[in-house]
Parts: structure tokens; sequence; C-alpha cells
DNA sequence: CGATCCATTGAAAGATGTCAAGCGTAGTGG
DNA sequence: CCACTACGCTTGACATCTTTCAATGGATCG
């Protein structure tokens, strides 16, 4: 993609081809201090394709693995597909955050992806990626990083799991996003769920129903605000208890 | 510890210093294929210390991040430490598995690791790996699969997690250390649990009650026979029904 | 030998799952 | 534009499972 074409296009917010260092999400995908130069250089190995429709798959479990990708715009959710053919969600990424690198482990991703929304991702041709880090040690190191940051992530999922009840679950995750909305200058105490119930239940280990009731009692308590997808934090201090237990 | 120390103490089988190319396990801690030199290259880094005694401490969080470590003998939990105080185990680690990634993100580490009976560990100074990585591309190549195997088996606790009853979660376990000690090239029917029942509990979302009684059902059933820590896998393909649900 | 920790088991209480029904919303097609 | 349908969400009643509280026995370690 070249340059002009990055800078040209501006009137559709979804196919706006902002180049990574006017991206607003670098300082998430991007933690690290590049140089100019090297960030342009990065830049040009970044594939940006059409939005992904809800439902469309980024990938699927046993593709083979070339890329990882930072989402732009949207949701989307991971899932690994078990013999007997139910499907368990291990992952939401919202904007700024990177995937997909299940696959480096023996080249072939284990999850499969799927937009929760029309989304958009930055691909990122690994082959590509790993040329490049020869020659930019940095870059070697904020992707050792970025790995990192993802195994300390899913743990992060564990210790969320294996919350004894249903209502520090939810809130765990109420707060994550909340959290994560913050890294993305985005209001932490009202935001749109981008699952569904179902999917929320699928990664809690809950069911529908628990999730929907677990609702309705935070809320009929005062701890949030639900309608429909729109969800508003009232008390985080007594989120925050509950998450404890 | 001095370096005397550790290179001479050669009568006890733990302190044995084999090097990774005697090592029984670098099949497991090395799975790519390196060149004699470059392994010797690799050794040459490696500490090899006395071993840690049950409930020592390898490193706690928040210690600065130095090194990744291959397990050689033994078994070890690590665990996140919440605010309020209370433990999570997040994972149990085996002979020839590697921990300590999760110290890479920010240069602290975020669990802390303790050893469930008698352990020794090889200890890998990560500055040392990395200088290393840039003349070994292979290495470097390794490295990252390690991290990206690590992101994986987070994903498949997650999966093990959300199983709704205790006895699917339990037989998880089980076939999982069942599966990593075949390839260790020990018995997958029949082994020493390193764990507490507790511990095992604080793992799985479970209470130690949970676990003493699903020990007991399914021994009654004729799934397994338990005798103290001693486990033995009576009917797996049973065990495999159970982990679907 | 005593102390402590770990494991097991029982009974009762509490939480979640299951089954079922009803409601609202969104999307489709007439 | 309306009606119909499908889907997701909510709520209730009941069954099931896990936790909690309590007591006991066994193993380990000083």
């Amino acid at each position: 993609m070249s340059k002009n074409a990055q800078s040209s296009a501006k009137s559709c917010s979804n196919s706006k081809q902002v180049g990574c260092d006017d991206c607003s999400l670098n300082t998430i995908c991007m933690p690290v201090s590049l140089h100019v130069d090297d960030i342009d250089r990065l830049d040009s190995i970044i594939q940006r394709s059409k939005p992904l429709q809800k439902g469309e798959f980024l990938f699927r479990a046993n593709d083979p693995f070339t890329s990882v990708y930072a989402v732009r715009s949207g949701a989307l959710k991971t899932q690994l597909v078990a013999e007997n053919g139910d499907e368990q969600i291990t992952g939401f990424y919202l904007p700024g955050e990177v995937l997909g690198m299940d696959g480096l482990a023996n080249n072939t991703h284990t999850n499969s992806v799927q937009a929760l929304e029309t989304s958009s991702v930055c691909k990122i041709p690994f082959e590509r990626l790993e040329e490049l880090s020869v020659t930019l040690p940095t870059l070697q190191r904020h992707f050792l990083q970025l790995m990192s940051r993802e195994i300390t992530q899913e743990q992060q999922i564990v210790g969320l799991l294996n919350k004894k009840n249903a209502e520090s679950r939810i809130a765990s995750v109420l707060l994550s996003i909340a959290k994560r909305n913050s890294q993305r200058h985005l209001s932490e105490s009202a935001f749109m769920l981008p699952m569904s119930r179902k999917d929320l239940g699928n990664f809690l280990g809950l069911t529908t129903e628990t999730v929907s009731r677990v609702f309705s009692r935070l809320q009929k308590n005062g701890l949030i605000a639900v309608e429909q997808k729109q969800v508003t934090l009232l008390d985080t201090p007594a989120l925050t208890l509950l998450v404890a237990g």
C-alpha cells in the first residue's frame, strides 16, 4: 500500500487508511517507542483490508499461520472448537489489541476468530515482521513483549474464571472492558457490550439465563444500569468489591 | 551461590550437571533441532543451581524479570496474588516445561512460582539468550514458539475451567498430566499428583471437599484408583467422555 | 509422642443449571 | 408500510450440583 493512498482517502471512517504513526491506537498495539523511520518501515508491511461483517471469520482453527492482526475497529471473539463440536470462547478482542499469536507454535492456528460486529484489522505478515526484526532489535523485543502480555492476560482470565460465583465473574469482565476502554480514551463507565449474553456466558462458563439474572440483580442493586447491550457502571467500588468476593 | 558450588557437587542425582545435549528432556524444552555447536553455546549460558525445597519460591510476583526457567525435575506451581491477598494458582509445571515468560511484558514477574516438591530448574538469563538469538535465528524462532505454546496452553486451561461440572474439570487435569507424562516417556496411566487437593481445588475453582468427593466418586465408579497422591487411570475412554460432558 | 496439616465424609444451605414460557427487537418478505 | 418470523433476552419454578460448616481419621514432621 502506498503512502499516498494512506494519506488521501479521508471520507469513510472505516476505509480511511491512517498509518501507524497517525493511528490513535498505536500506544496500545505499539507501546515501544520506535523511530519515525522505523514506524514507516513497519507501516509498509502492514495490510489493511476491507472490514469484516458481523459473523465473518478472520481465520479458522487449523488454518495455516501467516500473520498476526491488530484490531482497528469493532470487536472479535476467539474460540476453540472441541472434538465433540462445541465451542469455547477464549477471549474478546477490542481495538488496539493484537491476536493470532496462537498460530506460531505449530504454524497453524488453534483458534477461530469471528467478528462480533463490523470490524477492521491490520494484517501483519509474520515472515515480513521477522525479516524486519533482524534489523530492528527494538521491534523484536516489542513483539516478545506483546506475546508476554498475551500470556499474562490469559492468566488474568484464568484468575477470572476461578471466581466462585457468577456475580464476581461478570463484575470482572465489566471492569476489564472498562479498563480497556479507558486505555483507548473512551468512557470507562458507559459502553456497549459487543457480545451477546450467550457469548458472555460461554466465555465465563455460565448459562445465558444466569448471565441475564446477574445483570438484572446488579441493576436492581444499583451497581449498573443495563439497557440492551448498553451498560453503565454506577458503582465501580462496589463492583471491585464483588470481584474480590 | 558460588560457581564452584554449581560445578562441583556430582553425587546427588538432582545436582548432576547434565548438559542440554545429554538431557532427556531436550525434546520437550528444545524441540527445534539445533546444531551441536549451537546447543553447546546455549548450554554455556544456562545456570543450574541447587534444587529448591518444597515450598521454596523460585521467584515472586513483582520480582524483576531476568531469566526464564526450564524445569529439570520435580514440580512447581505458578500463582497470582490478588490485592486482597488471596492466591490464584494459574498453572502447574512439570519437567521439560518452561516458565517465567510472564515477566517479559513489563520486566517484572506477575506470578509467584513455588516448588511443590524438591525441584531443580535450569536458569536461562534472558539478556544472554537475546544476545545469542541475534546470531542464531533458529533459536530466536524457537523462543517465539515456546511463548506461543504457552499462550495456547493457557487457552486450553481457559477451556478446561469452563467445564460446568467438577467431574469434567478433574478428568481434564488428570488426562492433561497423563499426556504430559507420556511426552516425558513416563507412565500415562499411573502417576503421583505433585499437588495437594487444596492446590488442585484452587486451580480448578473448586473447594478441597469437592475435589475429594469427586476423587472418591470416580474411584467408586471404577474410572480411577486413588491412594493418597498416587493416581491410576483405569478407564481413560470414560474419563475422556467425562471431559466432553 | 504430640502437633499440625491434609484428606475424607456427612448434613444442610446456597447457587447455578434446566425446562418452560413470554416478551421485545431486528430483519424479511409481502 | 405492515405483518411475520426468528432470534436474543428475561423471568419463573424446580432439580441438581457445589459450597459451607462440622467432625473425624490419617499422614508427616519436629
